[in-house]
DNA sequence: ACTATATTGAGAGTGAGTCTCATAAACAAT
DNA sequence: ATTGTTTATGAGACTCACTCTCAATATAGT
């Protein structure tokens, strides 16, 4: 599987930070960087999550995590995934179905966005192309500013059916 | 306070249906319409809500509209938004904090996107103009494409602070 | 009015996520 | 290594937004 997985083709991105990070390298080392600088340990719980989160390649719930990796305790995993969350490694995507999905920010894994099935709740990345990106950031700026908000990101996602359930 | 009312200025808006429905006027007959197409009865209950909904003027959670109608009875109220949900008159919008938030959906509220706090959770509406929102329709048509998703709808949403929590 | 069906409301129930706290692991010195 | 200090872990209790149940009530049709 492949971090750093633009869905339309990239590999190599430029992290805020100044971190290069390729494709399938270094993820526990940015991870582990994320959480020193926000002071949070790396531990050996930490990097079996992430792992498994890295396996799954694509956003996952909580009871994914559980039945891929069943030695996880749920707890940790709630805990961890916010500390995670707190520490820009992860974003939690809240959608109508019982479970948050969870899945790598960026800059571990490039700008994009999700296509959500209104019926069984699975999550797939897309990207828009870079000119429709500027359109938006550049609207939702606008927008940000008439309403005094301090904008940090955006989302924007298709509710759909997927093809499994039209 | 004005339904219909599009943020950016528009206050004539033609529903999928072929209603004509103006900025204030017939909205219980709109909403009653929709209750009849699929089967359910516009009963004081619900009429009650959407004066509520209505009075609010921006989307409400289910702390807000028993505060301001304390006689309805909140599992009614859930119920109920859930009946307008089907029905098409009510949007749900799903936030990380800890109470979901409805608003008129289209078209009795025109086409438009949050602004959504992540410290007090407040959501403000805004609108993208025509030209972004025909692009960003552009490109999520052909995204679903691809992944064989049938499209329904889409959300452009910016997280940020408001301007009490900046 | 009468029947059939849909809605209501109070309260019980559900369950994803959080909190507690005693134990264990990680780090920083000696 | 040993010790001390801080942080993380995990089992389970707990919270609380939301849903479900069911007897009573309102609505629509005839
Ligand atoms: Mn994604
Ligand atoms: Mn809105
Ligand atoms: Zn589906
Ligand atoms: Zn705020």
């Amino acid at each position: 599987m492949s971090l750093i997985n633009n869905p339309s083709g990239g590999a190599l991105t430029t992290g805020r930070d100044g971190d290069v990070v390729h494709a399938d390298s270094d993820l526990h080392g940015a991870v582990g960087r994320h959480l020193a600088r926000h002071d949070y340990r790396y531990t050996a719980g930490r990097r079996r999550l992430v792992d498994t989160m890295a396996d799954a390649g694509k956003p996952v719930t909580l009871p994914d995590i559980i039945s891929a990796s069943p030695d996880l305790s749920p707890s940790s995993v709630y805990r961890n995934l916010d500390v995670l969350e707190r520490s820009g490694v992860v974003d939690r995507i809240t959608t109508r179905g019982d479970h948050a999905f969870f899945e790598f920010a960026e800059p571990l894994l490039s700008h994009h966005h999700h296509l959500i099935c209104i019926d069984c709740g699975i999550v797939k990345d897309f990207c828009l192309d870079d000119e429709v990106e500027k359109r938006v950031d550049r609207g939702l700026l606008e927008a940000a500013g008439e309403a005094g908000f301090t904008p940090l990101r955006h989302n924007v996602d298709l509710h759909g059916y997927c093809p499994d359930c039209k």
